[in-house]
RNA sequence: UGCGGGGUGGAGCAGUGGUAGCUCGUUGGGCUCAUAACCCAAAGGUCGUAGGUUCGAGUCCUGCCCCCGCUACCA
């Protein structure tokens, strides 16, 4: 295998329309951060870029509905996103954003490269054009009817009832989405990227040259260079981007897919101004994309194209890209707001940075969807954190504090048993070693607990509490066997843990340590003093998941009303079918339940007319006690009926919200029983 | 519709032709230094489904079913 000398890994730019959550984390910066931290333990010359991508159509289109600037827009998420990941402790070594002066430069400056090279073919075509808003519309923005089966809710991409894809010429009595107006057909010209000339190079270096890359990268560019790579528009109608730097390209950006990836060079860039070009165009340098499944094409297939056409870039190694996470049962959404936003779980878990990486990376959707379940997070926290990482260290540490005041006690002999221990650490950190070269950090990771796993053992095997009566000198050895374990804990785990790495040097006073030393048995020296241990992780009580499942809770409610659709309305009645109804008002008196069942309520209302009972199926939303003295509307001439036993005289008049919550129909304010609605 | 990825004990994963493994959970036992943590043992799988190839298939072939991506938001 070739040894490189530079390594450049870049993250998916997240886009700055909404806060990174847990699907974000999960699919690429967790793992991006856990190799690229490996990579600087071992010593090699790393950088780690990462950016916001700020441009695109569904920024403007929010900026539009908040009324505000895109500029605005941008600004909010990309503090956010910047902030939340240096907490979370994504070490970038840059974290910028495309609408940089850098960027726009950089970004202009590539497209000119290939235009005046004549890389780009240029086309007129007919677009649909919302003159209100001055915009030309992308497919999703144009509704309409759909010709095969009469929705009139179509998008211009797709019809969502009849699962047809559609173009948005197909609609009929299309509608911009974005003022209402009807689009018309204007011609536009824009520059096309010829993908297909790409081909022959593309499938030489992709199909013949990465075998090795995940299958599920693999199999998606080898289905898009089977099936024929067509050219493809890097520019769009939009006021929103990078301009187009050519004459007749004015109202015209660089299409998002084309600019965003330049991002990762212009940030490169911006962090060394002076030697970027080391890392991009050195056949030195090994490039890495961290990336979730659904950017596979631009990153294998467009972006590469892109840099082969310019000629003087490197292309990636390799692109691992992740499947996606769930949350809950529920594919993560911003819109819906499903999610777990990072920004809220470093406030709500303060400290805890290293549980919900330890937990991304343990459940990390490396081969297939994976779901995210706070029920699970809390097992894997006290159940693997707690239980054996921390509770082995605190063992370690708790027993020398006992026996030896803190001082890491001498050996006094090795038993064949404390050494092969001791040499098993080698094994393991071969292990993990493997296992982050060849980006299986779910692998890598579980690797990595095994030492915690071992000391446990080692621990339960040797029994220092029992020896230290008769043997305090085979005590010495064994807790400085365990010592070992858990200084070599501290460095082996901290690509994946660096939080409670640092807290557990801390504690242990250990010294800057190689990666390389990992495997070594005087990894801590005899007579060293270790610090006051405390606990390196706690356990989660079940109150802090509840009110995370209450959060979800309350957000699938507040979906359902949202995406409450009234009926549609029933069949035409006349005004004397309506008439023969009878609704008053009345007050109620007595309410209780009906015994044996769920949903039954017996009601006594004062109907103005006379009090009678009325049995009604309330029971579930509402307390006998609370209802007395309840003005409500009741159909008082509906024939009577026995429930339970009960004759039932009318029927009380309820609405039924999105979520089946029932509501009284009530006067707004006070009347006298016996009114009559009509 | 098509193409790609996935469907293995309660949960999460490994396993590309030769007796089905790992972590967590469960059950039983042990230990008591440790955050009721730790250690040992056991139970638990007709490997989505129906066929086929083979001496032998989770592993190869074919059909079908389900989930996800390519397709707004979105990793």
């Amino acid at each position: 295998m070739k040894e490189f000398k530079r390594h450049l890994v870049t993250t998916a730019l997240p886009y700055a329309n909404g806060p990174v959550h847990i699907g974000h984390l999960a699919g690429v910066y967790v793992p991006a951060d856990i190799y690229v931290r490996y990579l600087r333990l071992r010593g090699r010359d790393v950088v780690f870029i990462g950016g916001s991508d700020e441009h695109g159509v569904p920024i403007t289109i929010k900026a539009r509905q908040e009324g505000v600037t895109p500029q605005e827009i941008v600004d909010r998420y990309h503090a956010i996103i910047k902030d939340s990941f240096e907490r979370f402790g994504i070490s970038f070594d840059i974290y910028s954003r495309t609408t940089s002066k850098i960027h726009h430069q950089t970004a202009s400056g590539f497209f000119k490269t290939l235009y005046d090279n004549g890389k780009f073919i240029e086309k007129e075509t007919e677009q649909y054009y919302d003159e209100e808003a001055h915009q030309f519309l992308a497919d999703r923005y144009i509704t309409g009817t759909c010709p095969h089966c009469g929705n009139e809710r179509a998008y211009g991409d797709q019809c969502e009832q009849c699962g047809t894809s559609l173009n948005a010429t197909d609609l009929i009595n299309p509608k911009s989405t974005l003022s209402g107006s009807v689009p018309v057909m204007k011609p536009t010209k824009h520059w096309y990227l010829p993908l297909n000339e790409y081909e022959p190079f593309l499938k030489d270096w992709i199909l013949d040259g990465h075998k090795e890359w995940k299958s599920n990268v693999y199999g998606q560019c080898k289905s898009w260079l089977d099936l024929g790579l067509q050219p493809r528009a890097v520019t769009r109608d939009l006021d929103w981007g990078v301009p187009v730097p050519v004459e007749g390209a004015e109202g015209k950006v660089l299409y998002v897919w084309f600019d965003a990836p330049i991002g990762y060079i212009s940030n490169t860039k911006e962090l060394l101004p002076d030697t970027w070009e080391d890392y991009w165009k050195s056949e030195d340098c090994k490039m890495v994309h961290f990336i979730g499944k659904d950017n596979i094409v631009f990153h294998c297939i467009i972006f590469p194209a892109m840099l082969k056409a310019e000629g003087s870039f490197i292309l990636p190694q390799n692109v691992p890209a992740n499947e996606f996470l769930n949350l809950e049962n529920d594919k993560i959404s911003t819109s819906r707001n499903w999610a777990v936003w990072l920004h809220e779980y470093l406030a709500d878990f303060p400290g805890k940075e290293d549980v919900l990486r330890y937990t991304l990376t343990a459940n990390a959707p490396e081969t297939k969807d994976n779901n995210f379940t706070w029920k699970d997070f809390q097992d894997r926290n006290n159940n693997e954190l707690v239980a054996i990482y921390g509770n082995f260290v605190n063992r370690a540490l708790v027993l020398t504090q006992k026996y030896f005041d803190g001082i890491v006690p001498e050996v006094t002999g090795l038993t064949d048993y404390d050494r092969e221990t001791l040499d098993e650490i080698a094994v393991i950190r071969a292990n993990v070693e493997n296992s982050l070269e060849n980006f299986r950090f779910r692998e890598g990771l579980k690797e990595a607990m095994n030492l915690a796993r071992l000391g446990n053992k080692y621990l339960a095997d040797t029994e220092p509490w029992k020896l230290i009566k008769t043997d305090q000198a085979r005590v010495k050895t064994i807790l400085n066997v365990a010592l070992q374990l858990a200084a070599n804990m501290a460095l082996l785990s901290e690509p994946f843990l660096p939080f409670s790495s640092t807290r557990l040097k801390e504690m242990l006073n250990l010294p800057e340590t190689a990666w390389e030393c990992i495997g070594n048995s005087d990894l801590l020296v005899a007579g060293h003093l270790l610090n006051e241990p405390f606990l390196l992780f706690e356990k989660i009580e079940d109150e802090s998941i509840e009110k995370q499942l209450k959060r979800l809770a309350d957000t699938k409610i507040a979906n359902e009303k949202n995406d409450y659709k009234a009926a549609p309305a029933k069949a035409d009645i006349s005004y004397d079918e309506f008439s023969t109804m009878d609704i008053r008002v009345g007050t109620i008196l007595e309410a209780s339940r009906v015994p044996k069942t769920d949903k039954l309520m017996k009601l006594l209302i004062d109907t103005g007319i006379d009090k009678r009972t009325v049995v009604s199926g309330i029971a579930a939303f509402f307390t006998p006690e609370e209802l007395p003295g309840k003005q409500v509307c009741v159909l008082v001439n509906l024939a009577p009926r026995k429930l339970k036993g009960i004759d039932s005289q009318g029927m009380i008049l309820l609405a039924e919200d999105a979520d089946g919550k029932l509501v009284f129909v009530t006067p707004v304010k006070a009347v006298s029983n016996g009114v009559v609605v009509k």
